[in-house]
DNA sequence: GCAAATAAGAAAATCCTTTTCGGATCTCAC
DNA sequence: GTGAGATCCGAAAAGGATTTTCTTATTTGC
């Protein structure tokens, strides 16, 4: 368990100087992760016993096992709660975002449904034929993902874009197939149609999505992803980058479901990857 | 400038027992964030005031600075050193992707080359078509996601998957046109050749490619990303992460090129997310 | 209202870290 | 070679930081 969630939990239950000391360690990080304990405790305003006997209240050994893990775990974290900065450079641009982008990491990975994720995956992994929809620059993108990291497993996959497309493929599944859907408000109406249609047809559904959205709600299994996105319209949104984390752990997890199954696709692949590299060939397996 | 890389690179002047101390920590990462002063120089077999002054000739105020610093800027670089594990559990596998990006995104940012990506900004900005290149899974989806980012700038952007096409277009390109490609591998040879046929147009061309690559060196102008990606065949790449970073850093600093330009379009963009958000659509601008 | 538990600081002890100092080794010009 | 100057590095001492111990409130539960 990370020390900063801990920190950041309800129920912790500390007595009064304790939970000041909890208090200004999440106000300044970076004081309390560079302060010596004296100084901690003297703006804390309690004795150095004190903040040794609150480390070892949040499972560390001492105060400076303390500041380490600190240090350590709350890393991303700690930028996080910092208030929107207005970037200019190049280098501020570049900080920001990479920042976000594993912010974004940081924060679904705590999100993560681990169970509907196994379940997303035994499902796809016994598909007949999967069906990927979205719409948009973000979800299409997340679709033509998901293609290509199911194709190489061995399975029968293909993507729409195409609202109108994906109605009647939707209307063209049988039991056995799954559609997947994308959006990232959760608000595509269209989509939530296109699962009611394939649900008729007793297809399973999956959505990546936001949670208490019409689309996830629509879905007989969600993945969720909510992420708070800055006002900054300049900035691409952050969640693609957690929404391929998501579809990557899908992927993984299928291709272990049933090793024996994927291992022959897999292997032809290597194979077709080795034997290309040192050829004038364009690499479009690794590419 | 990050401590971890710091010890790393090779030019580094460091006396006998202070490059002892600099394998140590690097060896034994988790044992030099947690160690005293004491235990530290016990281990390296030196002194603890070598130990001090190793810390300041790495531009540490103190020992206890020194460890904070390596336990924040190597949290993610730390792991990536553990040989690859074997992950089995939806959570191991969890952990092992979302830690993956973390470091490609961490690993990626130490490495840019900002003037370059400036220097591509500009250029896409001014350009008068931008012509994005790219095949096989990942590079495609790269230049959707170029075209999903510029052409909301207002940008003349258009894409091809298609060798055949990639070939075509160069040959149809202006002085005025820019030429971007991807290659994660950096050998794809028809991207190479379409570089060369934009060049001799006058076109300019930009690269997003691994360093010292047959796709780098045909490129005016190159962004870099080079990741040591794990031999594990199941393991979608992590270098994704990175690139579209370093596409959401470039397409920011379009729109920040020149504000005025871009803000008309982007203006509609917004008032159209806007006043959809509510009604029955299908939010394609947001998803 | 009182025993037991808990909280928290003062003081002391311990341990860690840094500074100071001096000896050893190396470098390099002559 | 050889001596002046650098550099390196540990011993010892000084100075803090951290923890332990002890003690005194304060709270809790009965």
């Amino acid at each position: 368990m990370d020390i900063f969630s801990t920190l950041m939990q309800e129920g912790l239950k500390l007595s009064q100087s304790e939970q000041r000391l909890a208090d200004l360690v999440l106000e300044d990080l970076d004081f309390a992760v560079n302060a010596s304990i004296t100084d901690l405790a003297a703006r804390a305003e309690v004795s150095p016993p004190t903040v040794t006997r609150f480390c070892r209240r949040l499972g560390c050994q001492s105060f400076s096992d303390f500041k380490v893990t600190l240090a350590k775990s709350s890393y991303v974290g700690l930028r996080y709660l910092k208030p929107e900065a207005r970037s200019r450079t190049a280098s501020e641009v570049a900080e920001d975002i990479v920042t976000k982008a594993q912010n974004a990491l940081f924060v679904a990975h705590g999100q993560l449904d681990l169970a509907a994720i196994e379940q997303a995956a035994a499902v796809l992994s016994k598909a007949g034929m999967i069906y990927a929809f979205g719409s948009g620059g973000n979800s299409s993108m997340i679709v033509g993902e998901m293609q290509n990291r199911l194709f190489r497993l061995g399975l029968r996959i293909t993507t729409s874009t195409d609202h109108g497309m994906q109605m009647m493929q939707a209307s063209a599944v049988t039991a056995n197939d799954v559609v997947f859907g994308s959006s990232f408000s959760g608000r595509n109406a269209e989509l939530v149609r296109a699962f009611s249609l394939a649900r008729d047809q007793g297809a399973t559904t999956i959505a990546l999505t936001q949670s208490n959205s019409p689309v996830a709600e629509a879905a007989d299994i969600v993945l969720t992803v909510d992420l708070p996105e800055g006002e900054n319209i300049f900035r691409p949104t952050s969640t693609r980058y957690a929404m391929l984390a998501v579809l990557d752990i899908l992927a993984n997890l299928v291709a272990y479901t049933d090793r024996t199954a994927t291992a022959a696709t897999l292997r032809r692949i290597k194979e077709s990857l080795i034997r290309h590299r040192d050829g004038d060939d364009s690499q479009l397996l690794g590419d």
